[in-house]
DNA sequence: AGCACGCCGACT
DNA sequence: GTCGGCGTGCTC
């Protein structure tokens, strides 16, 4: 697989021509940029080979050549490209285009995000082994086109595919949960694949939780008329030679529809012509390590790049998409860049639930669920109905505490409290892993009488179990049943999708909850879903945080009753939501009541502008993890010192905060800080950071004890 | 990031 | 005597 080419002796003739390629090294490494080698060959940009670097062989891209001539490094030889991976297509100019965006706007290598967009078999796999894969590859047979099923649409379905189909977008596309959403995508993959025969789309989608349920529907649409082969999936959670095979669906063409995960953006696709980003507010299209890319940013920038209809699609957009989708007025005669389109009425699905606040000022002290909470939800489960109990946080209860010396279960690593889990009698960290046994007395004062403060989910299912023991579950006459699905209940491979199946098959009666079982998952039979305590969010210092409670709690909501034939069927008694407060007249509570984002998402875009937020300004952070915060402190301070001195690019339109160290200082025995960089200009701020790369760098050796520095672009949480 | 080279402690 | 700890330095 691996030919040499040509046969190089261990001297390269002077004359060799030689070539960009994109390695993965670290931006901050001294090698930040493409290296060049040698090859007689003129090889196409795009091109996969394996190169030399240092003592090992690596896989790199051909890049494109850039305006001046290659040069290396004082009196250093080049080495020759080792050999072409044959049998891929080069990586086409499109997609090396959207690498090198990502790289620059979100400050990284080049060649670490050209081969982190790879999947990883593509650098681990022996040639010999890759040729067998394409080989096996290039048997799947092209089906024959069938037939495309017509649909009956709702007329806001209508109105909705009539502008997509008419317009050039990027669209919002802002419809309640069961609204029809996804027929919409469906008719505009299908109308998009129907136009052309070698025509792609892309549809993403936040969580691996969620592809199953859209695959299976896709599928059924798909399948039959472009063969079984036409849809792939792609994200993390696939084996390595299941990535790899539809990477290369993709690559070559032969896939037409890809549905994955945030990284699915960077597939490389023959000819794209639509992307769709389900659930476009949702936090995990963010990526959290290496290159902090958002994949739905990312998938409007390709889009336009490639020509590639986008639509984005939630019942909770983000403040940022909403802002970027109004629509024009005499104030502001130019609108918004994306069209948006309202799709406010549920099909097929009885009214939103009616929103309940319980006032938790006016309950008895002390109670987890007020009296008419528990009593809604024991009527519920009585007539055979579901209810859904959310609160985010795991474990049996937050904390351990002795009353007589006031030891609490710190976790010895970071700054935060051990978690007690019952279930295994341990105490576990949430940040480190850092796991122990439950003492049997105060580790500090021996007194025995140690005690669990607050309440986690594991708590809340054996609490619930125990006030509903007598309850009796009707027409089937047996005693309701409490489940909890969280983090740790679905540890196990197909743990989640055999709960998920109990629930479906009527099993359960309450379902206790993270917020894990809040996305996406459809639960036909839920007519009440309860909110413990979600005043946390109200009043964190996360200014999106009010922004992610309303869609959370929103999204909850849209589990209950989206089936009204069962509504009905159970004697008309409309879904519920419950949440339980103390601050009930908060406008997050407000506005969830009259399930009005429009109005929550103009009160909160004010309140943005008034304080220069996104999205009326751009944000950056960088953060420092060291042993000690001063040292991470001073390490950020030296560099918005340094930055001054120079005067960089874009200073005079970037305010650079002082350096805070992060909620939870430390983790794992590193002390973290931060500081946020903040401009009405982005261009100013991307000029300011491109600039500031270098000088980072120059500080760091300067600055004994520091673990490592990193910089996040348009942050997703302060 | 890997992977070398390099200079000091407990083992066959 | 050597196997191996991870400190620092380099990779076209």
């Amino acid at each position: 697989m691996t030919s040499a080419i040509p046969p190089f002796s261990a001297d390269i003739p002077p004359a060799t021509p030689l070539l960009p390629v994109a390695v993965a090294t670290p931006a901050h490494s001294g090698v930040g940029a493409l290296l060049s080698y040698a090859s007689a060959a003129p090889l196409p940009p795009g091109t996969l080979v394996r190169v030399p670097l240092g003592a090992r062989e690596v896989l790199g891209v051909v890049w494109d050549a850039p305006e001046q001539p290659l040069t290396l490094p004082d009196g250093r030889a080049p080495r020759a490209i080792a050999g072409v991976l044959e049998g891929i297509a080069p990586l086409g100019s499109s997609w090396r285009r959207l690498v090198e965006f990502a790289a620059r706007y979100y400050q990284r290598a080049l060649g670490e995000v050209a081969l982190a967009a790879l999947p990883p078999q593509l650098r681990d796999l022996r040639p010999e082994q890759l040729a067998r894969r394409l080989r096996r590859a290039a048997t799947a047979p092209p089906a024959a086109p069938g037939a495309i099923e017509s649909v009956a649409y709702s007329p806001e379905q209508a109105r909705a595919i009539a502008e997509i189909d008419q317009e050039n977008g990027p669209f919002l596309l802002f419809g309640s949960t069961g609204s029809g959403k996804t027929e919409v995508y469906l008719h505009c993959i299908a109308r998009a694949l129907a136009a052309d025969p070698t025509a792609q789309a892309l549809v993403l989608v936040p969580e691996i939780n969620l592809t199953p349920q859209l695959e299976a529907r896709v599928r059924a649409r798909f399948a039959p008329v472009y063969g079984d082969a036409a849809l792939v999936t792609l994200h993390s959670g696939m084996t390595p030679p299941q990535r790899l095979k539809s990477w290369l669906a993709a690559h070559t063409g032969a896939a037409r529809i890809v549905l994955g995960t945030r990284m699915a953006v960077f597939a490389s696709f023959a000819r794209l012509a639509l992307i769709v980003v389900d659930e476009e507010h949702d936090a995990s299209y963010k990526q959290q390590e290496g290159a902090r890319y958002h994949a739905r940013d990312l998938a409007l920038w390709r889009g336009r790049e490639e020509g590639a209809k986008v639509i984005l699609g939630s019942a909770t957009p983000s403040l940022e998409s909403w802002h970027a989708s109004r629509p024009a007025t005499a104030d502001d005669p130019q609108g918004g860049r994306y069209r948006r389109l309202y799709m406010p009425s549920r099909i097929g699905a009885g009214a939103l639930p009616r929103v309940r606040l319980v006032d938790l000022g006016q309950q008895p002290p002390k109670a987890v669920f007020a009296p008419a909470l528990l009593a809604a939800i024991t009527e519920r489960v009585q007539r055979g109905e579901q209810c859904l109990v959310l609160l985010n946080r795991r474990g049996f209860a937050p904390v351990l505490h002795c009353h007589a010396c006031g030891w609490k279960s710190d976790c010895p690593h970071c700054s935060a409290h051990q978690v007690f889990h019952k279930a295994d009698r341990s105490l576990r960290c949430h940040h480190c892993g850092y796991a122990s046994r439950v003492p049997r007395a105060c580790p500090s004062c021996g007194n025995p009488d140690i005690a669990p403060i607050g309440r986690g989910t594991e708590q809340l299912e054996e609490h619930l179990a125990r006030l509903l023991r007598n309850v009796i579950v009707e027409p089937a006459g047996r005693a309701a049943r409490v489940a909890r699905i969280d983090a740790d209940t679905t540890r196990a491979k197909g743990a989640l999708e055999e709960q998920l199946a109990q629930v479906h098959a009527g099993e359960v009666d309450v379902l206790v909850g993270t917020q894990m079982v809040a996305k996406g998952h459809d639960f036909r039979r839920i007519t009440l879903v309860a909110a413990v305590q979600p005043d946390g969010a109200l009043f964190s210092s996360d200014f999106r945080a009010p922004e992610r409670l309303f869609a959370l709690l929103m999204q909850a909501g849209g589990r209950a009753g989206r089936d009204a034939h069962y509504v009905a069927a159970q004697g008309g008694e409309p879904p519920e939501m419950w949440v339980q407060t103390w601050h009930p007249d908060h406008p997050v509570y407000a506005a969830l009541r009259r399930h009005d984002w429009p109005a929550f998402a103009a009160q909160q875009l004010d309140e943005r502008r008034e304080a220069g937020m996104p999205p009326f300004a751009y944000q950056a952070l960088v953060r420092a993890d060291a042993r000690a915060q001063e040292t991470a402190q001073a390490f950020l301070t030296a560099a918005a010192d340094a930055a001054r001195a120079a005067q960089l690019p874009g200073l005079e339109l970037v305010h650079l905060f002082p350096p805070v160290p992060l909620a939870v200082q430390r983790v794992a025995g590193v002390e973290r800080a931060q500081m946020l960089l903040e401009s009405p200009s982005r261009a100013a701020l991307q000029a300011f950071l491109a600039a500031w790369q270098a000088l980072l760098h120059a500080e760091r050796p300067r600055h004994k004890g520091l673990v490592r520095w990193l910089m996040d672009v348009d942050p997703q949480a302060i």
